[in-house]
RNA sequence: GCGGCUAUAGUUCAGUGGCAGAACGCCGCUCUGUGGCAGCGGAUGUCGUGGGUUCGAAACCCACUAGCCGCCCCA
């Protein structure tokens, strides 16, 4: 047989037209929304030095220690180093290295920083989950003196989160929140949590067994329905945060409760990445993710510029799955109908009106209207069935009309069907 | 990385060893100044890939690949 075609590899996907409307429509949205918040974007590197992702999003983690694209980049001069890449798997990182790099806290200054763009994750593929995913994020973060720490920036990120999924049209989503403490907090709970889990252990599913020895916060995000009671039972979080801790998540609730977005306070609420402190969150979805049910998530990571070598920067931030987002709004069948239509569909009655057609074509694009043009070999009827898929709006192109330079324009939606001289048509093409 | 299910026309799917099918969609004609209806006609295709069993394989067996579900993990 013949060699097998080449085929988007494992994990990776084209998107094509209509579908890239829709996530155009997404990235636009979401920058107007962060426009309005003060954010501006930045545009890291898809691939970084290897310690960036072992040094801050943790050697431990499933992401850092399986799931990387990492390769050594040879020296090809005397004058290279070789050194070990990576294909970015998260941004926030990548953020905060540029933030060290470029001074950033050196102006004083808050910065607001958002990012739109792909990210790399060898994990098995599966409906939500792709090996080559897109990300919408966002970070506020700077020196102390900033307010960078002040939990009002908590509230307003999560209080912007639930603006621009409201903008996008993401009905019945979830905010859950939870505050996993400091940095000297969370190994002390992790120690109480394994001498509370040692001696039930052995009641708990093979699963829980083994998260108990290994990650034993894992053990508080399962879902096993035999296992939750004695789960509920174990120690919780907010009993080891310290006074400051527990202040500031106070804060960010009410600065929610004031603003009036809804949250669940999730005490059982952890998170993979190793840099996050104090307050830490996910929004979620039930439709159309399947187990993925993640739209988002995000936290605080006040250490995270230390582990970099940096300053001391306090920060918080998030991540959108931006596929899960355009699932979940094709689940939400918004998009059926929302699939953007031409203005107009140029039909020439006979090849002798294709000239007048395609120059009318060109004014009328060049005035901003989107256009596509038949060709006069197509009987009217035809032309009718082609204009109803493409646009809103038929322009009839015949003898009479190329001589009196008023068109016969028939509205799709409302069946009208109108005298429009050509002066007018701009106008009339846009409604 | 682990366990399971699946892969047939553009789409959704039927087809358990004997001619490759249905619906929708698509194309043409009836029909060269008004479409969506109707009638008639047409094309759908390496049956995921490679191998094996068999007189004969879309079907049975093996391997591979991909997708989906669950786990792991996370967005």
């Amino acid at each position: 047989m013949a060699s097998p075609n080449i085929k988007a590899v494992r994990g990776t996907r084209d998107l094509l037209p209509p579908e890239t409307d829709l996530w155009n429509r997404v990235e636009s949205t979401a920058r107007a929304v962060f426009s309005r918040y003060g954010f501006g974007e930045i545009r890291t590197p898809i691939f970084e030095d290897t310690s960036l992702f072992a040094r801050g999003v943790g050697e431990e983690t499933d992401i850092v220690s399986k799931e990387m694209y990492t390769w050594e980049d040879r020296a090809r001069a005397a004058s290279e180093k070789a050194q070990s890449l990576t294909l970015r798997p998260e941004n926030t990182a990548g953020v905060v290295r540029a933030y060290i790099e470029h001074k950033l806290g050196d102006t004083g200054n808050l910065q607001k920083l958002f990012y739109i763009g792909p990210q790399f994750r060898r994990e098995r593929p599966q409906r939500g989950r792709y090996r080559q995913f897109w990300q919408i994020g966002a970070e506020v973060i700077g020196p102390p003196t900033s307010g960078a720490e002040s939990p009002i920036r908590d509230a307003e990120i999560l209080e912007m989160l639930a603006t621009l999924l409201d903008e996008l049209g993401i009905t019945g989503w979830t905010l859950q929140l939870n505050s996993v403490g400091s940095a000297t907090d969370r190994p002390r709970y992790v120690a109480a949590l394994k001498e509370a889990l040692a001696p039930i252990k052995h009641q708990l599913c093979p699963d829980n067994q083994r998260r108990a020895d290994t990650n034993p916060l894992r053990v508080l995000d399962s879902k096993d329905e035999a296992d939750q009671d004695l789960i509920n039972a174990l120690p919780k979080i907010a009993d080891f945060l310290d006074a400051e801790s527990k202040s500031h998540f106070e804060q960010v609730l009410a600065a929610l409760d004031a603003c009036g977005v809804p949250y669940t306070v999730n005490p059982r609420l952890v998170r993979g990445l190793d840099y996050y402190t104090r307050t830490t969150f996910e929004f979620s979805h039930s439709v159309g993710l399947g187990s993925q049910n993640a739209l988002l998530g995000g936290g605080r990571y006040d250490g995270l510029s230390e582990m970099l070598g940096g300053p001391r920067a306090p920060g918080i931030g998030f991540a959108i799955g931006e596929d899960r987002l355009i699932l979940t709004l094709q689940a939400q069948a918004e998009t059926a109908a929302q699939t953007t239509k031409l203005d107009a569909y140029l039909a020439p009655l006979g090849i002798a009106s294709n000239p007048a057609a395609l120059s009318l074509a060109r004014d009328l694009r060049r005035q901003g209207l989107s256009v596509e043009v038949g060709d006069g070999s197509f009987r009217l009827k035809k032309s009718f069935d082609a204009a109803d898929k493409l646009a809103r709006h038929i322009v009839l192109l015949g003898e009479d009309e190329l001589s009196t330079n008023i068109f016969t324009v028939k509205t799709f939606a409302t069946a009208e069907q109108k005298k429009i001289p050509r002066a007018d048509l701009p106008t009339h093409l846009r409604t």
